[in-house]
RNA sequence: GGAUGGAUUCCCGAGUGGUCAAAGGGGACAGACUGUAAAUCUGCUGCAAAUUGCUUCGGUGGUUCGAAUCCACCUCCAUCCA
């Protein structure tokens, strides 16, 4: 009788022309779209992070755009819980949500409802383990996560500080080595009845998009924009601001490099990004890939596939 | 016309007789990821095969047991003198 409640995502890399997409399929599904996107959160952030603006919304309800300010943190857990409430709150008005994103960690995260409550934030003790990791090296802090959860060791490689970081946080926090948390939270399945789709394109075509929307971007204003959050008083270590164009323009404006660099380093680090996207959602399983290539790059013909899967199960 | 410096594996760049398929960086490619994820980190990069073989360091020829490294000539580039 507990029918599984119905889930779109469409995720991808950047600039595969997921926004788009998605404003199509709401209008023909009556889906509303939960942004999983750490970046279009942020208000003020509009260009940097391709944010779809409420004039190209069309209509359709949008979560997760604009809801924060660039001075508050934005995690995975944060996420869950804020897209969870807009879930609820699509399901009750009788539509369809379409999560919309790239970051798949996030994806993943509300898709199988990943467990992320049972431990409160503990700022005090992460920082204590980074002034030993800054001091002692990498080595220090992996020395120490050996003894309370060797098997994670064998998992994370010592020189990925913030990992084993987290890791030993996690136990300090709650007791358990995370390695066993994850094991346990691997098992899940999925409450949704969801179809997964993954927007790409050949590896090419994909980089010049890029490398087109960055130099867009600057035209579009990036760098005042950038410059009117550092008058703002944003800075560098907050998480908004090591956002992709974001930090490289920063360190531009603070004389750090010129702006020719900025913008190479940004074209370059967002291919890269976009790599580890793919990356992500490969192993995912029961996802649905869609190959703009393989679609002579129409979003009609993206849709109709789409519509085909939808219609077979969750509209039925 | 003369002088000097240079030409190195996709790019930049080290190497100045054997330990060199050649440091380092970049790019490309591949991967990890369960509260910073647009972050953080890892692997790999001449060709072909089990610890091996083959072809590379502008070109040709030479010296040597042995050269990317030395010599000669040639080609191109840079700077300087005419």
């Amino acid at each position: 009788m507990d029918k599984k409640k119905p889930l779109v995502i469409i995720a991808g890399p950047t600039a595969s022309g997921k926004s788009a997409i998605s404003i199509a399929l709401a209008k023909k599904i009556n889906g509303a779209i939960i942004s999983a996107d750490s970046m279009q959160v942020y208000k003020y952030m509009d260009i940097g992070s391709a944010k779809i603006m409420p004039e190209e919304m069309e209509g359709v309800p949008h979560y997760l755009v604009d809801e924060l300010m660039p001075e508050e943190e934005f995690h995975v857990a944060r996420f869950q819980e804020m897209a969870k409430k807009a879930l609820d709150e699509i399901y009750e008005k009788g539509m369809i949500p379409i999560v919309v994103g790239g970051t798949g960690f996030y994806i993943q995260a509300l898709l199988y409802d990943i467990d992320f409550s049972e431990e409160p934030e503990n700022t005090a003790y992460r920082k204590e383990l980074e002034k030993i990791g800054e001091e002692k090296g990498a080595q220090a802090l992996f020395d120490m996560l050996e003894k309370v959860d060797p098997k994670s060791c064998e998992t994370i490689h010592k020189n990925n500080m913030k990992r084993v970081i987290r890791a030993l946080e996690f136990y300090h926090n709650t007791g358990m080595p995370i390695s066993l948390h994850n094991e346990e939270q691997r098992e899940k399945e999925s409450p949704y009845h969801f179809d997964f789709f993954v927007l790409t394109d050949e590896r090419e075509k994909l980089y010049g998009r890029i490398d087109e929307r960055v130099d867009k971007m600057m035209d579009m204003g990036l760098l005042d924009e950038v410059k009117q959050l550092k008058d703002m008083g944003y800075h560098k270590d907050m998480v908004s601001m090591q956002g992709l164009g974001y930090k490289e323009i920063l360190s531009y404006l603070m004389g750090e490099c010129s702006l020719e660099d900025a913008i190479y380093t940004i074209k370059r680090d967002t291919r890269h990004f976009a790599k580890r996207q793919i990356t992500w959602f490969k192993r995912e399983k029961q996802v649905i890939w869609l190959n703009r290539s393989d679609y002579d790059q129409s979003s009609e013909k993206i849709l109709q596939e789409m519509m085909m899967h939808i219609r077979k199960d969750i509209l039925c």
